[in-house]
DNA sequence: AGCACGCCGACT
DNA sequence: GTCGGCGTGCTC
C-alpha cells in the first residue's frame, strides 16, 4: 500500500505530492485527509495524506510513513476539494490553503503540545453506605467530613474546591479516588428567559424569503440590505434557530468578534452551547477546544472571524456574513482569499443560501444584487422606534479663520448641551492613511492623479508627488495650488492631541479614548465598551474601531472630525471606505428613542460623498460612485490584480517590473489594460524595494495562465520576489 | 523550508 | 594547510 503526502513546508517549490509506502501496522487506519509523520530528506516531518493507492511503479526505493499524527483528525472531502479550489484561485502551494483551514495547534508543523484540557474531579472510592457508616463512627466535625458529605450528596466534586492535605488524608484512607475528565475550556448555557422580539413586517419578509431556501436546499446568495439600527441580528438568529430545528448547521461570520461581543451574547443566549465561537484572539487551548466541539459535532452554529469559514460544520444549512463590505473578511497574506467566495463554495456544497448583509454593502455585491445575480433584500425600517439621525455638515475652512481648529463653534456646543443632558457623545476622529499624501491646512486641497483619480503619495527623496497605479509624478510646490497660501505641510492631527484639546474645553466631562494604544491589552476593547455603555464616561473618543456595530443607547451625538482624512487615502474604493465608514460612525446616534444627531466637520463640505451620508443616502451614493468606476474602469466593471515585485536592489527590481509588464503585455488579452511599473504604496520596507504592477480587464481567458508561468518563473529566482494579489481590497 | 554539498577567501 | 562564507540543488 502507498500514500501521497503533501509536505508541511509552505512553498511554491516543493508544491507537489511525494509517495511513501504504507507500513502494515497503519494500513487499515489511513485515510485521505490524515495528518502523518514521514521521513522528508534529513528530517522527519508532518505531512497530510492525499490519496491512498494499492499500487504504485515506482522508479527507486521509496520511504516508509512513519506515523499517524492523530487518528481524530481527517480534513473533511469538503474541505479537501475547497483547498484545491483555494491554490487555483489565489495561486498559493496547496499546503498553505490547507494550513489556514486548521487552528494553529492543530496545524501541519511540529509541535506536539497537547492541548486537551482536563479537570480533575474527586469521587468515592467506597459506596455511599460504607462511607456513610465511617461517618458515623468519625465524630470530627473537619473538612474532611465536609468534602466526603459533599461526595455523598453529588457523587463528584470539583478537586480545586478543598486542599491538597485534605484529599492527600482522604485517598491514604482509600475513601476517596481522583479522575480526570475532558472539559472545554469555554461552557455557555442559553438564557432561560430570553426575549424573543417579534419581527416587524420588512425582518419577517426577510426571514420568509430566505428560509424558502434553507428548507428547498437552494444555493441562493441574498444581500440583505438594511439601514443601521433595522435589526438585521434578529433576522440571522431566527433564520439559525430555524436551521438547526431542521437539523442543520450554520456559520455567521463577523468582521472583528471583539467589536461584536454584544451579537455574539446575544448568540449564547439564544444557542448557548450549540454555539462555537472562533476569531484569532481566543487562545490556542480554546481555539483547539472550539475546533474539536465542531468536528465531534457537538455544535451547530458557528460564529467568528474569516478564518471560521472553514471550520469543519456538517450539514450546513445556512451562511450568513454580517457587515460583508467589511475588508477584514479578505487575507491580506498567502492565501489570499476571500470569505465571500469560500463562503459560496462551501453554499453550493451544501446546497444552502449565502447571506450577505450590510448597511453599506461593497459595490461589487450591490451591482450583482440589482442585476438579479443575488436577491435583493431590503430593510428600509429601524427595528425600534428610532429616527434616522439629523446630518449636519460643518465647512471648516470657515472655522479656521475663526481659529477653531479642531472643534467647530456648532460641535462645542452640541458637545456642551449633550453633557448637560446627561447624554453620551462619541468623537471619531479619522486615521490618516498609511502613505505619506499632502494637503492642505487652510482649504483642504488634495493632489489627485487626473488618470486614476487617486490622491497622490509623497515622496520626500524627490520632492514629488506619485500616484501609485499609473506611476503619473508631479513636482511638489510651495504654495497650494488652489488657495496659494504656504500651508501644504499639514500632518494631521492623533487622538491624543485631540483628547487633550477636548478635555481642556469640557473640564468635568469624563472622556475615554479607544484606538490601537488603548486597545493592546487583552480584553481591553471589551473594557471601554462595557464601561462606556454602563455611562461611566460621557465622551468616547476614538479612530473607525468605535464606528461599528456597537449600539449605546444614550449616545445622541456623533461627532467626525476631519471627514477628508478617508477621503484623502490613495485607494479607489476611498469614497467607498469613507461613505460606510461615515454612515456607520452616524448610525451610533439615537438608536433609542432619543434622537440623534451628527456633526461632520470638513473642508469639503460640497463634497458628493458627505452629502450622501448627509441624506442617507446609500442610493444616491451608489449610483454617484458607480459611475466613477465605470468612467475610471474599476470595479465592478473590471476586475482587478495587483502584481508586487521586490528586492534588495533597486535596479533589480524595477528591471524585473519591466519585464513582467513586457511579459503580459505580450501574452494578456488586449483588451486589457496594465498599469505601471510604479512604486508601491511601501516602496523602500525593511531594505527592500517594491514596485507594482496592476491589471485591469473584464474577460481575458489568458490572464490567468499569464500569471501561473510568471509565479512559476519567480519561484526559482532567488533576488527577486513576486506577489500576485488576485481581486486586491487595496492596492 | 531545511539541509548537505561544494567551491572560494582569511586565519588559529 | 583548515574554518566557514553562502550559492546551488534536492527532497518520495
Amino acid at each position: 500500500m502507498y500514500a501521497e503526502i503533501l509536505i508541511e513546508y509552505p512553498t511554491k517549490k516543493i508544491d507537489k505530492y511525494f509517495t511513501y509506502k504504507v507500513p502494515e501496522n497503519i494500513q487499515s487506519k489511513i485515510k485521505r485527509g490524515m495528518k502523518v509523520q514521514v521521513p522528508f530528506n534529513t528530517k522527519i516531518i508532518n505531512g497530510f495524506v492525499m490519496q491512498v493507492m494499492d499500487t504504485y511503479n515506482a522508479e527507486y526505493e521509496l520511504k516508509e510513513i512513519v506515523s499517524l499524527v492523530d487518528e481524530e483528525l481527517v480534513l473533511t472531502e469538503e474541505l479537501m476539494q475547497l483547498g484545491l479550489k483555494i491554490k487555483e484561485d489565489t495561486l498559493c502551494p496547496l499546503i498553505t490553503a490547507y494550513q489556514t483551514m486548521l487552528p494553529s495547534s492543530l496545524k501541519i508543523k511540529d509541535n506536539n503540545t497537547n492541548y486537551n484540557y482536563y479537570k480533575t474531579y474527586l469521587i468515592l472510592n467506597k459506596s455511599k453506605e460504607e462511607v456513610i457508616s465511617y461517618l458515623d463512627n468519625y465524630h470530627k466535625q473537619n473538612l474532611q467530613t465536609k468534602l466526603l458529605n459533599d461526595l455523598i450528596a453529588n457523587d463528584k466534586v470539583n478537586k480545586k474546591d478543598y486542599s491538597q492535605a485534605v484529599v492527600k488524608a482522604l485517598k491514604d484512607k482509600e475513601l476517596i479516588q481522583e479522575i480526570k475528565e475532558q472539559e472545554y475550556r469555554i461552557n455557555k448555557v442559553s438564557k432561560s428567559d430570553l426575549v424573543k422580539h417579534k419581527l416587524n413586517e420588512e425582518q419577517q419578509n426577510a426571514y420568509d424569503t430566505i428560509i424558502e431556501s434553507v428548507l428547498n436546499k437552494q444555493n441562493d446568495t441574498y444581500l440583505l440590505e438594511g439601514i443601521t439600527g433595522s435589526g438585521k441580528t434578529e433576522v440571522y438568529l431566527n433564520l439559525i434557530d430555524k436551521v438547526i430545528k431542521e437539523g442543520k448547521t450554520a456559520i455567521m461570520l463577523v468582521p472583528e468578534i471583539t467589536l461584536t461581543m454584544q451579537i455574539v451574547e446575544r448568540f449564547y443566549e439564544w444557542f448557548g452551547s450549540s454555539v462555537a465561537i472562533f476569531h484569532s484572539a481566543l487562545s490556542n487551548g480554546e481555539k483547539y477546544d472550539e475546533y474539536l466541539k465542531i468536528m465531534r459535532g457537538e455544535v451547530s452554529v458557528v460564529v467568528g472571524t474569516r478564518s471560521a469559514i472553514f471550520t469543519p460544520l456538517k450539514n450546513i444549512g445556512i451562511i450568513i456574513i454580517d457587515e460583508e463590505h467589511s475588508d477584514t473578511f479578505k487575507q491580506d497574506n498567502m492565501p489570499r482569499y476571500h470569505a465571500r467566495e469560500i463562503a459560496k463554495e462551501r453554499c453550493a456544497y451544501h446546497h444552502a443560501p449565502l447571506v450577505l448583509g450590510s448597511a453599506t454593502p461593497t459595490l461589487e455585491t450591490r451591482a450583482r444584487a440589482i442585476k438579479g445575480v443575488y436577491k435583493h433584500i431590503y430593510l428600509t425600517k429601524r427595528a425600534g422606534d428610532g429616527l434616522l439621525p439629523e446630518v449636519k455638515i460643518i465647512d471648516m475652512l470657515n472655522e479656521v479663520k475663526k481659529g477653531n481648529f479642531i472643534f467647530s463653534e456648532e460641535l462645542i456646543n452640541e458637545i456642551n448641551k449633550k453633557l448637560e443632558a446627561k447624554e453620551q457623545v462619541i468623537i471619531l476622529l479619522n486615521r490618516r492613511g498609511y502613505s505619506t499624501t499632502i494637503n492642505c491646512a487652510y482649504c483642504g486641497f488634495t493632489y489627485k492623479c487626473p488618470n486614476c483619480d487617486i490622491t497622490l503619495t509623497y515622496h520626500k527623496s524627490t520632492n514629488n508627488l506619485r500616484c501609485h497605479y499609473c506611476g503619473y509624478t508631479i513636482k511638489k510646490e510651495d504654495k497650494c495650488p488652489n488657495c496659494h497660501e504656504n500651508s501644504l505641510n499639514y500632518l494631521g492631527m492623533g487622538t491624543e492631541k485631540v483628547e487633550l484639546e477636548l478635555q481642556k474645553l469640557f473640564k468635568e466631562a469624563r472622556i475615554i479614548r479607544m484606538d490601537q494604544d488603548t486597545t493592546s491589552k487583552k480584553g481591553s476593547h471589551e473594557k471601554i465598551i462595557e464601561s462606556f455603555k454602563n455611562h461611566e464616561y460621557d465622551i468616547l473618543l476614538g479612530t473607525q474601531m468605535i464606528s461599528k456595530g456597537l449600539d449605546f443607547p444614550y449616545v445622541t451625538l456623533v461627532g467626525i472630525i476631519n471627514a477628508d482624512t478617508s477621503l484623502n487615502i490613495p485607494d479607489f474604493r476611498s469614497n467607498e471606505k469613507t461613505f460606510s465608514l461615515l454612515y456607520q460612525a452616524s448610525g451610533r446616534a439615537g438608536r433609542s428613542s432619543l434622537r440623534g444627531s451628527v456633526i461632520i466637520q470638513t473642508y469639503n463640505p460640497d463634497n458628493y460623498v458627505l452629502k450622501c451620508v448627509q441624506n442617507n443616502d446609500f442610493n444616491n451614493f451608489y449610483n454617484y460612485e458607480m459611475n466613477i468606476r465605470k468612467i475610471m474602469k474599476y470595479p465592478p466593471y473590471y476586475y482587478l490584480v495587483g502584481l508586487k515585485i521586490i528586492a534588495n536592489d533597486y535596479n533589480l527590481a524595477l528591471e524585473n517590473a519591466n519585464k513582467i509588464v513586457d511579459y503580459l503585455k505580450k501574452h494578456i488579452d488586449n483588451s486589457s489594460i496594465v498599469l505601471g511599473p510604479t512604486t508601491a504604496s511601501l516602496f523602500k520596507f525593511n531594505n527592500t524595494y517594491r514596485f507594482q504592477i496592476v491589471v485591469k480587464y473584464r474577460f481575458d481567458d489568458k490572464l490567468i495562465a499569464s500569471l501561473k508561468e510568471l509565479d512559476a518563473i519567480y519561484i526559482n529566482e532567488p533576488k527577486v520576489s513576486l506577489e500576485i494579489d488576485i481581486d486586491p481590497m487595496h492596492i
